[in-house]
DNA sequence: TAGATTGTTAATCGATTAACAATC
DNA sequence: TAGATTGTTAATCGATTAACAATC
């Protein structure tokens, strides 16, 4: 040990995230969580908040709540609690979500579409920059967003003009692992595929899997 | 201990579930993902296939995969691996994805319309029956599918003509736990809620929330 | 028989929960 | 000061992985 415990303290009460990509998913989903709850109760006006309210409100432990908040720094006050606004605004730079962050779609069919003028992405604060399709007339008569549709042989091009953080793909299973490599190339380090094909990316690229019929067959097991 | 243990394995090596609605999600996603391998192995006219195999096709551990399996039954044949067909089969009986399941979506918007013309739902086998909507009339307008669609009012009515299994819900925040409640007093027992609300349920109704929002700002943790 | 691979037990790992001194 | 609630350490729980005897 060559830093003494009381230094490693002071970097990290300041707000100073750790070795920040090991963080768990599961932690990172639950930040994404606090995060919304805290906006409605800013949104009400309340400004303190503790623990176990908070776990109470996601059906969540306390410790687990504190647990996970003390990774990233003190927030709260013994006592107290956690005010609710500055907590939510050191979640969202946590999460990166105070800051831009660009998105695009490729694949602008059905679920694509919807996708591409999803309410829920622009209130969160999203910016959905571009779509792609193979077949950008047809797909521009689908979606009913000023986002601009482009030819998928575009993609090169039009990421070169302007980086983006997310990739959102919603292409036919087939298209998948194509498109992923072109995307990776490009250097997005981000992917949210909604086909349920199994795509290969380097380490250090992320890929978050929404298998819409995987959802059903796991609530299907219950069900019987 | 009133029963010997041999007994208890003969129980179990038929394919009988154990105490089924105990199994973990994980488990039951993965058995999930299996069957989805086989069903490709099966295409291409495989006809056995080992944990390591399946492992790897995954990103799994064979450990993993043999005793997930193992909790259900005994499907396996030492030094020779699984049989594809076989095993497929039985998986799809224990996730319940054997017999018709029965599906219907309330909130035939922007994102509704899409996920009741999801093809993947229906490769999968799942029955879409009707789709629900304050206004009917428009939503027939976004969907491309000729699926009923009817006033949300006729909810009762209709679920009382032919149960159904599984309700998928897309409406406005606002609404879901308005729709929950009466989803629940009609005997739904399981509900895919796309909105970002957290609903309350009584103990034995099984929900899984797909919150589309919450994967891109996990996302963007990653990305900075 | 020799080789391969299962089913299962034991070991490991990681995540959740409980407990409590520190502190506002 | 007394009461409340944090941050953190220790205990528990569950899930994953390793190891290996059983067996085809």
């Amino acid at each position: 040990m060559s830093v003494n415990e009381s230094e490693i303290a002071a970097t990290n009460s300041g707000g100073q995230e750790p070795d920040a990509r090991k963080t768990s998913p599961a932690v990172v989903k639950r930040l994404s969580l606090y995060s919304r709850v805290l906006q409605a109760m800013e949104f009400d006006g309340q400004d303190k908040v503790s623990s176990a309210d908070l776990a109470r409100r996601l059906g969540l432990n306390s410790s687990q709540v504190r647990k996970d908040l003390a990774i990233f720094g003190q927030f709260g006050v013994p006592g107290f609690g956690y005010p609710v606004m500055e907590l939510r605004r050191e979640i969202r730079r946590i999460l990166g979500t105070d800051r831009e962050v660009r998105v695009i779609l490729i694949g602008v069919g059905n679920l694509g579409s919807a996708l591409m003028s999803y309410r829920g992405f622009l209130k969160q604060g999203f910016t959905m920059l571009w779509g792609f399709d193979a077949d950008p007339v047809a797909a521009a008569q689908r979606v009913r967003t000023r986002i601009p549709i482009f030819h998928v042989d575009d993609l090169e091009q039009q990421i070169a003009s302007r980086p983006v953080d997310i990739a959102v793909l919603a292409v036919p299973q087939e298209a998948a692992q194509g498109i992923t490599d072109r995307l990776v190339a490009l250097g997005v380090m981000a992917i949210l595929n909604f086909t349920p094909a199994r795509i290969q990316v380097p380490a250090g690229v992320h890929v978050r899997y929404v298998d819409l019929s995987l959802e059903l067959e796991s609530l299907s097991f219950y069900v019987q």
